[in-house]
DNA sequence: GAGCACTGC
């Protein structure tokens, strides 16, 4: 314990201290320590304001319960982790770092005297793959278990496994291991439920009450009508004239929106006096945010236009009035066409509470929903689906494979992903040699789960270090992790010397590679004197950049780490030249985003679905398509058109020998390899069927053709054809 | 010829 050495200080200490009294746990604290004693499992519900974030492992740390081991408390992101174990450790008289602590990504802030430690669900899974018993925990806590992220799901099935396994687990530790989960209360029975009937201990949380309102904007037989903005910006302003002092909130879906909303409140201003408008987005320069949080002139009123970025990740004081537009974009994947697909839906009923709550932190307020009664109820699902049920599952299988979780469809799951999204899964893996046919995890495959990359890029990255070009992929690997580096502002002006200069990058490499590119602008950027003029200069993120530096560092040492640990680390050779090299590395990892030039500039996916793509004008590719032939791309954008962008041309010859691994594996096959190891009898059947359906020596053309196979692209045109309706909707002068 | 929500390792 330090000692607090002057009296304003300590007086501070003291009042947080008398502070944490009042908090509605506190009444509950010998009951909370004697339910923790008292059974394995324990699921503690409580609303925002409770205190069970800060107090539970405090009270459990002052009941002896890091007499054995650690305290670890999860939370889904890393601010949270942070700023808790701040409160904590001052609350506790220590430095953070001492006995309190916490561990995100490139940030350890914990010694071998922590025994409080709170940090990122993703870092306890990191934990469990090189500790499965997690022998250094007394207590584990998982926080806001009701946000379903997916490594906390993934935490929950591991919890549950421990101590299902007849004990197996459990027999490597030497003192027992105590799970507690935290959740809002709306969840709270199904965990119970799911972890043999636990006990629920409820805490009162101490929120103010919220009115909600239904408005006229959007009904179900409307869902994508985008008349709503209008009616958003109209409720704010009634807001602004009718209703009590108080800022306001409004939820709405992207950038774009953000600012054609506050665009439209603008234009109102004169007539309005007394409103300061603030757009508030996720990757927006944290030099714009800082009005966000201070509190307003007296007299002005904040209305801050948000994206969801507001619902969990970031808190502002004094909000009193909320405006809730009913959507949120979400990243879903979508089995049919096997991409992930960026779109617009409709926010779950538990979703928009969570959205009114925000209302309430300091005081009484006001929700105004935009959509109907009827869109609410016939629309609106009651809960969010979670991460698990809509997301690639390629990473997270892999890692419960190597975690010896050999049947993944009957992984205890709180809640089941589709059994296909599984097996897609299942077949990527085995297309990236990370499991073989038997669904046992390669050695490759033990290699690539310590990258904290998309399965694809770390073989990709593997390829490289195996033929000693890491220095070519690692940067590249980094860039493609963070969010887009470059800057494309929305004056005309501004943005045709941005795209010149951005263009101009590209063209440096000599060749049309977007990858290139980007291994070129980290390579300058790192060379140059100043790093972050040079951003400046060239209308580059300095931010993202930033990280991705970070980011190389980090993959360059586990890279490291595996060549000094692993013995028979691959090692390959290759003659060619050096973009041969790179884009050959890039064919390993990516052949399953493989293109062919159909007719004009269309492009045909080649991993069986068949699906009719564009080069994004972003990419240096574009209007170069005649040249082309096989392309490969890192990602896939839905708009008025399906464009891939970050995309480089290869040659057919270099995916050649991979290209039939992409239909050589019947999906269905791997039903048995998901659900359990594969028996002798049943392998000998899978080869002999295996060996009659492959041909003595595939064609070209035959390749292609059974590849081509059209056309399963049904969803996207769905998306495609809302996506034009909302947009002739907004601009309907447009239109005609 | 251009619609990137939010997390996390």
């Amino acid at each position: 314990m330090v000692q607090t050495p002057t009296t304003p200080c300590a007086l501070r200490l003291t009042s947080v201290q008398l502070l944490s009294k009042l908090l509605p746990i506190y009444r509950h604290k010998e009951e909370l320590i004697l339910a923790v004693k008292d059974s394995t499992f324990l699921a503690v519900t409580g609303e925002t304001g409770s205190g069970k974030t800060t107090q539970l492992p405090k009270y459990l740390h002052q009941a002896g319960f890091c007499k054995d081991g650690k305290i670890g408390i999860t939370q889904p992101r890393r601010v949270a982790a942070i700023t808790v174990a701040q409160r904590v450790a001052q609350e506790m008289q220590c430095t953070l770092g001492r006995e309190v602590g916490y561990q995100v990504r490139f940030d350890d802030c914990t010694s071998q005297s922590t025994v409080v430690k709170y940090m990122t669900d993703g870092c306890l899974l990191r934990e469990i793959l090189a500790d499965p018993v997690l022998s250094q925990y007394s207590v584990v806590i998982l926080d806001e278990v009701h946000e379903r992220s997916l490594n906390t799901d993934i935490l929950l099935g591991l919890l549950k496994k421990m101590f299902s396994d007849s004990a197996k687990a459990i027999k490597g530790r030497s003192f027992p291991l105590k799970v507690v989960v935290m959740s809002a209360t709306l969840e709270a029975d199904k965990l119970s439920a799911f972890l043999s009937d636990c006990p629920v201990f409820t805490i009162p949380g101490r929120t103010f009450p919220v009115t909600s309102t239904f408005g006229f904007a959007v009904g179900p037989k409307d869902i994508e009508s985008a008349g709503y903005l209008k009616e958003v910006v109209k409720v704010a302003l009634d807001v602004h004239t009718s209703e009590m002092a108080g800022d306001i909130l409004v939820f709405l879906t992207g950038k774009l929106e953000l600012k054609r909303a506050c665009d439209l409140l603008y234009e109102k201003r004169p007539t309005v006096e007394g409103l300061l408008i603030l757009p508030l987005y996720g990757s927006m320069p944290t030099d714009q945010q800082r009005q966000i949080f201070q509190p307003p002139p007296s007299g002005i009123r904040k209305c801050v236009v948000a994206t969801n970025i507001a619902a969990t990740s970031l808190t502002i004081n004094g909000i009193k009035y909320i405006i809730d537009s009913g959507f949120v974009k979400q990243l879903n994947h979508n089995s049919r066409v096997g991409m992930d697909i960026l779109e617009v839906v409709p926010i779950s009923k538990s979703e928009s509470e969570q959205r009114a709550g925000r209302a309430g932190r300091t005081s009484a307020g006001k929700c105004f929903r935009i959509y109907t009664k009827e869109f609410w109820e016939k629309s609106m699902p009651e809960y969010t689906v979670p991460e698990i049920q809509r997301t690639s599952l390629t990473a997270v299988i892999l890692t419960l494979k190597c975690l010896g979780v050999h049947d993944v469809i009957r992984f205890p799951y709180l809640d089941c992903p589709e059994e296909r999204f599984i097996l897609e899964a299942l077949k990527q893996l085995y297309q990236f040699d990370a499991i073989d046919r038997r669904g046992r995890v390669t050695q490759l495959g033990k290699l690539m789960v310590e990258f904290p990359l998309h399965p694809g890029l770390t073989r990709a990255v593997l390829k490289a270090a195996s033929l000693g070009c890491h220095d070519l992929l690692l940067p590249l690997a980094a860039m493609l992790s963070v969010e887009n580096i470059f800057i494309r502002p929305g004056h005309p002006e501004k943005q045709k010397e941005a795209d010149t200069i951005h263009r101009a990058l590209a063209a440096k490499t000599g060749s049309m590679n977007d990858f290139a590119t980007l291994l070129s602008v980290f390579q300058l950027c790192k060379s140059s004197d100043r790093p972050s003029a040079w951003c400046k200069d060239h209308w580059i993120h300095w931010r993202a950049l930033k990280s991705a530096f970070s980011v190389e560092t980090q993959l360059r040492e586990i890279l490291l780490r595996l060549q000094q640990v692993q013995q028979d680390f691959p090692v390959d050779t290759f003659d060619g030249d050096k973009s041969e090299l790179f884009r050959r590395c890039l064919c390993t990892g990516y052949f399953t985003n493989v293109a062919r030039r159909s007719v004009g500039k269309v492009f045909c996916t080649m991993d069986g679905h068949g699906s009719m793509v564009h080069l994004h004008p972003s990419s240096s590719l574009f209007d170069q398509e005649g040249k082309l032939n096989w392309i490969i791309f890192h990602d896939v954008l839905v708009t008025s058109r399906m464009y891939v962008r970050t995309a480089c041309p290869i040659r057919y010859e270099w995916v050649k020998d991979l290209l039939p691994k992409l239909h050589e594996v019947d999906v269905y096959e791997l039903s048995s390899v998901a659900r359990e190891e594969v028996t002798d009898e049943e392998m000998i059947q899978w080869e002999t069927r295996e060996a009659a359906k492959r041909q003595p020596e595939v064609s070209t053309e035959d390749v292609i053709k059974k590849l081509e196979k059209r056309n399963n692209e049904a969803t996207v045109g769905d998306a495609r054809a809302r996506y034009m309706q909302r947009k002739q909707q907004r601009q309907p002068n447009k239109a005609l």
